[in-house]
DNA sequence: GGTGTTTTGAGGTACGCAACTCATTTTGAG
DNA sequence: CTCAAAATGAGTTGCGTACCTCAAAACACC
C-alpha cells in the first residue's frame, strides 16, 4: 500500500567504510582529484552506486561555503517581455538571499553583436554563471564560447545560439511556436478560404524567422484553402507596423487571418480597428501582456502564443545553479512549454 | 548598467553584534522562544529587518539535521493521470534524497469518504507532510483538519477541500477549464449551428461538475447558435461512455461538438468512429496521456486542456518543503496553469 | 535590602561535507 | 633489494545554524 521512493540517510563515511576506504579518498574520487588508483575508484563508485547515494546538497552548499553570482544580461530598451523577466527575478529575492546566491542584471543592446559580445566578454571573472538573451552571429557565439572555456556557466535565454557550446538553453522551441500558431489560424478561421498577412519584427531575427518558417509549414500542409502573403517587417514598431497592415487590409478584401509574429502589437490592433475589420479577422499574437490581456478581452485578439516569463526566469536561475553545483538538471521541469492562451485560460 | 538583486552575506552573528545582543538572544527570537522581554524582541528585529536578513537555509537544514517524510495519498486504480504524477515524483528521487527527503505513495480509495478519512488518520504521526487527492466530503475535510492540528503540513492536490483548514492547493481552477474547453468548441465549431454533447464521468465529483458549469457559462452566454445536450454520465468507463454517447449521436444527426469532462475517452472515441464522425465533430477532452496524444495527431481530438503532471508533482513537493522549513511559498511557481495543447504544441 | 523570578550571556555540540596537510603504506621501475 | 613516486589513511578546520546547558546579571516585589 505505501511505496517508498527514497530512504537515503547514509553519509560519506559509509561510503568509505563499505568500499574499505578512507574519507579522504571518497573524497578524492568523488571530486576527481587525481592521486587515486583505477581500480579504487571503481570500488568507490561502485558503493557509491549501489546504495544510490547522493551527496547531502545543504551540507555540500555550506562546506564550500562560496556565495554565487550569476549575472543576466538583458536588452536594453522598453520591451515588456524582458521586463516580465526582470520583475520575476525580483520576485525571487527572498529565494536567492536564503541560498546566498547574488543576481544581477546587465543591460546592453543585444542587437549589435560586437556591443553584446564586448559586455560579455568582462564577466567570466565575477560571475559563476551568465544568462545572456542572446543573438546569433559569430562573435557573440565566441563571447559565449569564451565564458565556457573561462569556467562559467552559460544559459541562452528566450533566444538560442545553438552553434556555441552555453550548457543550456531556456526558451520556447519557435518553430513550433510558429506551428501552433498556424493550426490555431487555420482552426479558428474555419471553413471560409481567403487571405492571411504576416506581421514580423524583421526575417532577420532567428526566432521570428523560425516561427514564419512554422506557421507557413502549417498553412501550406493543412489549409489550402489559405493564402499566405507577404511578410510584412514592421521592425516591431506599432507606427510602422500600422501603416504597413493598413495599406495591405485595403488592398485585400478578402483577408481572413493575421500572425503577428513580434511586438508592434498596438500598431497591428489599430490597423485592424481603423479598417473595421476587428474581430472578424482572426488575430493571432505572442506572449501575454497588458496591451494583449486587454485585447484578448475584448475579443480583438483571439490567442497568444506566450512563454511564461516567470518560469523563464525561475528556470534560468535554476539551471545555472544546478550547473554550479554540478547537480543534474531536471530538464521536464525546466523545459519552457508553449502555451495557447485564449480569454478563459488567461493566467 | 548592472543592478543588484541580492548581495547578503551576514550571519547571526552580524545581527548580534548590531542588536547589541547574544547570539542565544537572537536564536530565541527567531525561534519565537520565550523568556525574552519585548523590547529586546523589538530590537533584534528592528536589526533582521534592517539587513533584510534571511537564514542560510543549507545551514539551517543542516543543523535541524532532521529528515523528512512526506506522504501522497492518491487513487487506487489505473488512472493515467495520477500514473502520471507518480512517474514524475519518482523521476525526482535524487532530487529528494540529496535533500534527504523520503516520498511515499499511499493508495487509496479515495472515492470512498470513509476509507480516505481512515487512510489519512494515520498519517499525522511518521509524516511532516501530506498532499492528497482528495474528495469533498464532511469527514474527509475533517480528516484534513485533524492533520493539520497534529502539526502536519497538507496540501490537497488536483481535487480541493476548500472548506478545511489544508495549508495549499495545488491544481488548476476547474471552472476556468470548463470555460476554456466550452470557448476552444464554440471557435472550433465556427459559423455552424448545431448541438454540443458532453460525457462526464459523474456530476456529484466536484471538478467534473465545476468543469460543466464552466462550459455551460461560455456557451450559454457566447455560442447562442450552439445548444447543449444534457450530460451523459459515463463513470469515466469506456464502455458505458461508448454505449451512451452512440446513441446520443444515433439520435441527434446535428451534433456538431463534445466535451469530455473525465477519462473514458478510448470509448468516446470509439463511439465518434462508430457512428463515421470523428474529425466532423469538434472533440475536446482532458489530459494528455498516450491516448489523447494519439488522438490529437490522428486529428480526431482536436484539442486537450490539460494540468500538468510534472508541474503537480514537483509543486505539491515544493510546497510541503517550503511549508516545512517555514519558508515563503513563490505562489506564481506553483501555480497550476490551464494548459491548451494541440497537435502542434504537443509537450 | 533581600528574595525570587525573569532575562541574558557564554559556550558547547552537532549536522555532513569540502578542502586541506602530513605521515604512512604500497607500488613499480631499475 | 632499493628508492622514488604514487596511493592512501588519519586528521583538522570551517561553513552557519539549531538546540541545549549553566551561570550571571537584571529586574520586580515586599
Amino acid at each position: 500500500m505505501a511505496e517508498t521512493l527514497t530512504t537515503t540517510a547514509l553519509t560519506l563515511k559509509d561510503i568509505a567504510r563499505q568500499a574499505g576506504v578512507s574519507l579522504a579518498t571518497v573524497d578524492r574520487v568523488l571530486h576527481n582529484r587525481p592521486g587515486v588508483r583505477p581500480d579504487t575508484v571503481r570500488r568507490v563508485k561502485e558503493a557509491i552506486e549501489r546504495n544510490s547515494f547522493q551527496p547531502h546538497v545543504a551540507a555540500a552548499e555550506l562546506a564550500r561555503g562560496r556565495a554565487r553570482r550569476f549575472a543576466f544580461v538583458m536588452p536594453s530598451g522598453p520591451n515588456p517581455f524582458m521586463q516580465q523577466i526582470q520583475d520575476y527575478l525580483g520576485e525571487m529575492s527572498g529565494w536567492l538571499s536564503a541560498r546566498r546566491l547574488g543576481v544581477e542584471t546587465v543591460a546592453t543592446d543585444v542587437f549589435d553583436p560586437s556591443v553584446l559580445a564586448a559586455s560579455l566578454e568582462g564577466l567570466s571573472d565575477g560571475y559563476d554563471g551568465i544568462a545572456v538573451v542572446a543573438l546569433d552571429h559569430p562573435g557573440v557565439r565566441a563571447a559565449i564560447d569564451d565564458l565556457v572555456d573561462a569556467g562559467a556557466k552559460v544559459v541562452t535565454l528566450v533566444s538560442d545560439v545553438p552553434s556555441s557550446r552555453r550548457h543550456h538553453y531556456v526558451g520556447i522551441d519557435n518553430i513550433a511556436a510558429g506551428r501552433t500558431a498556424g493550426a490555431l489560424v487555420g482552426r479558428l478561421v474555419g471553413q471560409k478560404s481567403g487571405k492571411v498577412a504576416i506581421v514580423a519584427g524583421s526575417q532577420g531575427l532567428r526566432d521570428h524567422a523560425e516561427r514564419i518558417f512554422g506557421f507557413n509549414q502549417v498553412m501550406a500542409s493543412e489549409f489550402p484553402g489559405l493564402s499566405v502573403l507577404p511578410v510584412l517587417e514592421g521592425r516591431d514598431e506599432d507606427a510602422r507596423s500600422e501603416q504597413l497592415l493598413s495599406r495591405l487590409l485595403g488592398r485585400h478584401a478578402d483577408i481572413v487571418g493575421l500572425y503577428n509574429v513580434g511586438a508592434g502589437t498596438q500598431g497591428v490592433a489599430n490597423a485592424l480597428s481603423d479598417a473595421g475589420r476587428d474581430k472578424q479577422v482572426v488575430f493571432v499574437g505572442h506572449d501575454v501582456t497588458a496591451l494583449t490581456r486587454r485585447l484578448l478581452l475584448q475579443g480583438v485578439m483571439h490567442a497568444a502564443i506566450s512563454q511564461n516569463p516567470g518560469h523563464e526566469a525561475r528556470a534560468a536561475v535554476r539551471v545555472l545553479l544546478a550547473l554550479a553545483r554540478g547537480e543534474p538538471i531536471l530538464r521536464e521541469q525546466e523545459k519552457i512549454r508553449i502555451d495557447i492562451v485564449m480569454r478563459d485560460n488567461l493566467p
